[in-house]
DNA sequence: TTTCTGTTTGACTGCGTATGCAGCAAAGGT
DNA sequence: ACCTTTGCTGCATACGCAGTCAAACAGAAA
């Protein structure tokens, strides 16, 4: 009579008709005639079980379908398995990308995505406080965050990488793709092209990196002594580069014209040909900054900067874990070259 | 000496030195000089507190910068507001827009978006163990399940909505778009144009939704005495509707090119009017199917059939949402008609 | 004053898992 | 023969919160 687990085997106790419990640790610890702890280890790496009990134990839960709950993990372990991504606009073109790479490579690190999208900046806030609440190990955030919010996520210990924003001064993690060197090569190709009058499509006022990208465009472009560039703002898609362009071309005649982006570049490749009867690029160069997948299409084959988002997503990755494991981790910032794709929307002369 | 919030600056007294605990409800409880249970009723709606118990727990609570733990709030009352979206390639263009619309609307909804993608459908099974280990409320999902996996989701009580899927004869709860009505037109408009030569460009065989499409096509056009149609296939990838346009027009005279969705109509548009010298609508008709962004613009316009995604989303929400607070509810489908987009790829007499 | 409502409030328990600790058996060392 | 080491196992507890229950309380009626 070695009787140490009887307990398990007779229980008129269960009375209690609970709808459809999703099996627990306990249901396969009875099932197998062992203790609740034995079952957890057997689903934690490097505990110490029997071979044969382990056995038992892995027939048991599979017959069950049982699986460690993962809430309740996180509860005890403090470690929720859950990433925070969050993307200003979804609809933007560009993100999708960015995000269906970050998906990927996270679940490759056995992490999980808890996804929120902003209609609105404004929205941030809100966010923020759900994000609290999961108790999410990291957030990568493609989205602007004040000092106030940045100093809430170093408070509350949670890693944060910034993927093309950065801290506004504040130390913090993060990603970009450093447009300026790109930049620079399509602005002095251009002007070496004979361009002179140049018109800019930029993003909204209030876009960090829109008003970066502006202010590199214009500040080479004064080295090559051309000044009082017009500037157009389109809120970064097709439409609101389209109706840019139509403003910039009426007004101003234009050699080329720098997009914020490839989608508005693409509005505005539209907006000259088809709607302006300008010819691209023999009477007008268009140039964009992205790399997205409509830029490569035989209608536009535009001239960009393409951002290496497979190396950019990877660092944002494992720049997050490093922090999540290191909680201590300082600011770093990883500045990615982007790629200049020559296409045919604007001639160059490098 | 009004000392009531001293112990963030000097703390010998915290002697357990867990790395900065998030606060909980025991914290502000004592910071409030009230019982736990009074915290937790302060935040749940309709809970008994005096007013003046109320105020003094959330300044204490804001003060703390307390927030719920959404983890441990799901493990006792067996809600995690979660929901798990899957979906098969957010490369596919059409799918963002969709993410972006069932995230705005769960958010609304006060449940927050676990994202899963695959790279291939392969992975789904990988995908299912982790949506069970986080004891998800309910499942969107893009992407094909088996009558198992279905099978899966009724055992552990899970709500589900499938989208633009459906249970191949398994009953299951499903949104989904209606092509056949949308395609009617299409093919008996490009036939009534004086098409008598078609092609289509189909998605990968294993494609439940692409079949279904290409069998629609084929008997409606089998009714106008069009038999034998010269099918190609792609990835639902421009490149990929580029190549098969290619393919079938060094092959074949056509009149009509019916693609499966629309990214894959923009590359055929392009390989004919560019790669191939043949005008568009001119002497080829091209007609997609979706509504995608690109699929307006300007150089394009293509003639398509636009699913009404802000209403289909709508509607997997609503869906989800009453299986969730109703398990019992049986399955339903809805199907929603497309919207025919008159562009300017083909020529349709109605 | 007492009794009777109705409202607040706190003690306590349990959700499902991980883990320190102690118990115990088998194996090894002297 | 004894003691030590090693390997495995179960017990008990804690994670942070919600909800039950009964006690405490306040105000009104008797």
């Amino acid at each position: 009579m070695t009787g140490a687990n009887w307990q398990t085997s007779l229980d008129m106790t269960e009375s209690k008709p609970t709808r459809r419990r999703a099996g627990t640790s306990y249901d396969v610890a009875r099932h197998a005639g062992v203790s609740q702890s034995a079952v957890s280890r057997c689903f934690r790496p490097g505990a110490s079980v029997s071979p044969q009990t382990r056995a038992r134990i892995m027939a048991a839960a599979d017959e069950l379908g049982y699986r460690p709950n993962a809430i309740a993990q996180g509860l005890i372990t403090r470690r929720s398995n859950l990433v925070a991504v969050i993307i200003s606009n979804l609809t933007n073109l560009y993100y999708p990308e960015v995000l269906a790479e970050l998906t990927a490579k996270l679940s490759a690190q056995g992490i999980r995505v808890l996804l929120f999208t902003l209609a609105a900046e404004s929205e941030i806030d809100q966010v923020l406080d759900q994000v609290w609440r999961y108790q999410v190990d990291g957030a990568i955030v493609a989205a602007r965050l004040s000092p106030t919010q940045l100093e809430a996520f170093r408070n509350r210990d949670i890693a944060l990488v910034l993927y093309n924003r950065d801290g506004d001064g504040t130390p913090v993690a993060s990603v970009s793709c450093e447009f300026a060197t790109g930049e620079t090569l399509l602005v002095d190709g251009l002007v070496g092209a004979g361009c002179r009058s140049f018109g800019i499509i930029a993003g909204p006022a209030d876009s960090t990196v829109g008003e970066a990208h502006v202010r590199g465009a214009c500040a080479r472009l004064a080295l090559a002594g051309i000044n009082d560039v017009p500037l157009d703002r389109g809120d970064f898609s097709y439409e609101g580069g389209h109706a840019a362009a139509m403003r910039l071309l009426k007004a101003y005649d234009l050699d080329a014209i720098i997009a914020a982006n490839d989608v508005m570049a693409l509005g505005a490749m539209d907006a000259a040909r088809i709607d302006c009867g300008i010819s691209v690029p023999e009477q007008l160069s268009v140039v964009g900054y992205d790399g997205v997948a409509p830029a490569k299409w035989r209608s536009y084959r535009l001239t960009t900067v393409r951002q290496p988002v497979g190396r950019m997503t990877e660092a944002a990755v494992a720049m997050l874990i490093e922090r999540i494991e290191n909680p201590g981790l300082g600011a770093e910032r990883r500045l990615f070259s982007g790629d200049l794709v020559k296409g045919d929307s604007a001639r160059l002369v490098l």
